[in-house]
RNA sequence: GGCGCCAUAGCCAAGCGGUAAGGCACGGGUCUGCAAAACCCUGAUCGGCGGUUCGAAUCCGCCUGGCGCCUCCA
């Protein structure tokens, strides 16, 4: 590593990081409780089906939050749980017929191999639902004790009139929500919008002892016990996608605060746009929905990362295969202005009097490391940082057919492999299928391809070249000699 | 019905008061036996109508179109 894209860590340089809270609804100076460290909870899935690129949107927009903040200086406490335990679970694992245990182990190995596989940093910390349910019944008797939820029936309710800030987050009012009147009446209920804690359990399903006899823990409940259980009472950031503003992180609110007795609950409040199918929301429910592993399969899973990352994090994101491919391709071109492969191949000969050049370029990265910190401090704003990689690539790539020496732009490539990596992409190590059983038959035939082209036989050259490319290898011919790349998708 | 968001070139997408980043595609070049890649050149006044301002894509109002949340949801 040079020195190049890393920031002092000092407490000036992350002060100047701003992040956007839902809360405030605005950008706020990034300040953490305890200086150099971060406590992060994001919320993770219900594993009852498989990850979709909607997932895969908030996973990276946390990761490209985490590297960032590591890359600060701040050590970064990530916590992100497993529901495994709802509604939806235990109706998948009956249409199964499995155990609603085996159905999570199984989705949540899924998810744990995708999230490797789009180059996510581990969290900190993984916890589940049903490992908590201790700290979850403790939280729920703590709050019936202040009188902020009751028992009926084997249930539990928080009861939302109780909390005075309850809306605060989604910014609504009690009585507007009511105006809604999509909730259904249970007349047991002090409330129409007091929510369930703990949920009695009907006949054959999963279930735990709890004070108010076997049951499980409603939704929300278990993302305010498991981060109090990780990360301590307050915590820095809260975050998931756009869609949990309303009922679940406002729901998380009221419980964590009630039962902590302090405010806020999360300092700042951050959430992803949703990916959007066409002009819908792409969701499960709506069926409109494009597997993460179908991305990955098909060697895609650095292209969206990078198609993730060309918009900024808070907007909606319009999924489509163009914007993959075009990701593709881009990310292609950084890669080759990022590789030091290409320069040596191509055996350009040294030259003199490249001095200048050298030092614009050198400057230009310069400059590009400053535009891209001023662009991640200002609400990680990744869509700007990247503009100014792609602009350093172009000048590398510019500088390398003028002047040839590989020296003269090695610190331009370094600025733009570590700027890169902050991102969470790795240029230098491109994910190429490499053929290894294919791949001396493939240089037999360049080579045998290539006594051809000394003999100018173009026709039968230019056959092997054009059936190769129809069994996806692409060869290109280079002032050095051929090379060859095995295409995916 | 309530709350909120968005509308920028063919597509994706930044910018959010000082006169439009970036990516992909298209077209024209350089290079190449040809091709590919790379590089160069080329394209928008920012949904519509008013208003505020010396100045607005950026602020305010109205209109049109679309989306999200209010029910499971990253």
């Amino acid at each position: 590593m040079t020195s190049t894209g890393t920031r002092p860590e000092s407490a000036h340089a992350v002060e100047e990081i701003r992040v956007y809270n839902t809360l405030s609804r605005r950008k706020e100076p990034f300040v953490t409780i305890e200086r150099g460290l971060v406590r992060m909870y994001v919320c993770g899935v219900t594993p009852y089906d498989s990850a979709h690129v909607g997932h895969g949107m908030s996973l990276l927009a946390f990761d490209i939050i985490r590297r960032y903040l590591e890359h600060c200086g701040y050590q970064v406490r990530h916590i992100q749980n497993f529901t495994d335990i709802d509604d939806k679970i235990i109706a998948r694992a009956n249409v199964e017929g499995i155990a609603p245990d085996a159905l999570t182990t199984r989705f949540i190995a899924e998810w744990e191999t995708q999230s490797r596989a789009l180059n996510v940093l581990p969290a900190t910390q993984y916890p589940r639902a049903t490992d908590e349910i201790g700290p979850i019944v403790a939280m729920v008797e703590r709050l019936i004790e202040r009188g902020h939820a009751y028992a009926v029936d084997g249930d539990v309710y928080f009861r939302v009139r109780s909390f005075p800030g309850y809306g605060k987050l989604s910014h609504r009012e009690l009585d507007d929500l009511l105006s809604g009147a999509r909730i259904e009446i249970d007349e047991r209920k002090d409330d129409p919008l007091d929510f369930a804690l703990w949920k009695a359990a009907k006949p054959g399903e999963p279930h735990w002892d709890s004070p108010w006899g076997p049951g499980r823990p409603g939704w929300h409940i278990e993302c305010s016990a498991m981060s109090s259980t990780y990360l301590g009472g307050q915590i820095d950031i809260h975050g998931g996608g756009a869609d949990l503003v309303f009922p679940h992180h406002e729901n998380e609110i009221a419980q964590s605060e009630a039962f902590l007795g302090v405010e806020p609950f999360a300092r700042y409040w951050v959430h992803n746009g949703l990916v959007r199918s066409g002009a819908d929301k792409m969701s499960k429910s709506l069926g409109n929905f494009v597997r993460l592993k179908e991305i990955i399969d098909r060697g895609l899973g650095a292209a969206f990362r990078l198609m993730v990352l060309q918009s900024h994090y808070r907007a909606p994101l319009t999924y489509s295969e163009d914007a993959l491919l075009a990701a593709e391709r881009g990310l292609a071109r950084l890669r080759l202005a990022a590789g030091a492969d290409a320069i040596e191949a191509a055996g350009f000969e040294e030259e003199s009097g490249g001095t200048i050049r050298v030092a614009d370029l050198a400057h230009f990265a310069e400059e590009t490391d400053c535009r891209f910190h001023e662009a991640m401090d200002d609400d990680f704003n990744a869509p700007e940082a990247l503009a100014a990689l792609f602009e350093l690539a172009r000048a590398i790539n510019r500088e390398r057919g003028a002047v040839g020496s590989f020296e003269s732009i090695e610190p331009a490539q370094a600025t733009l492999v570590a700027l890169g990596g902050v991102l969470g992409l790795e240029l230098e190590n491109p994910e190429t299928t490499t053929a290894v059983d294919a791949a001396p038959f493939i240089d037999l035939l360049l080579r045998v391809r290539e006594d051809l082209r000394q003999r100018r036989e173009w026709a039968l050259s230019d056959l092997i070249r054009d059936e190769l490319g129809s069994l996806e290898v692409t060869v290109e011919d280079t002032a050095a000699g051929a090379t060859w790349t095995l295409r995916r998708g």
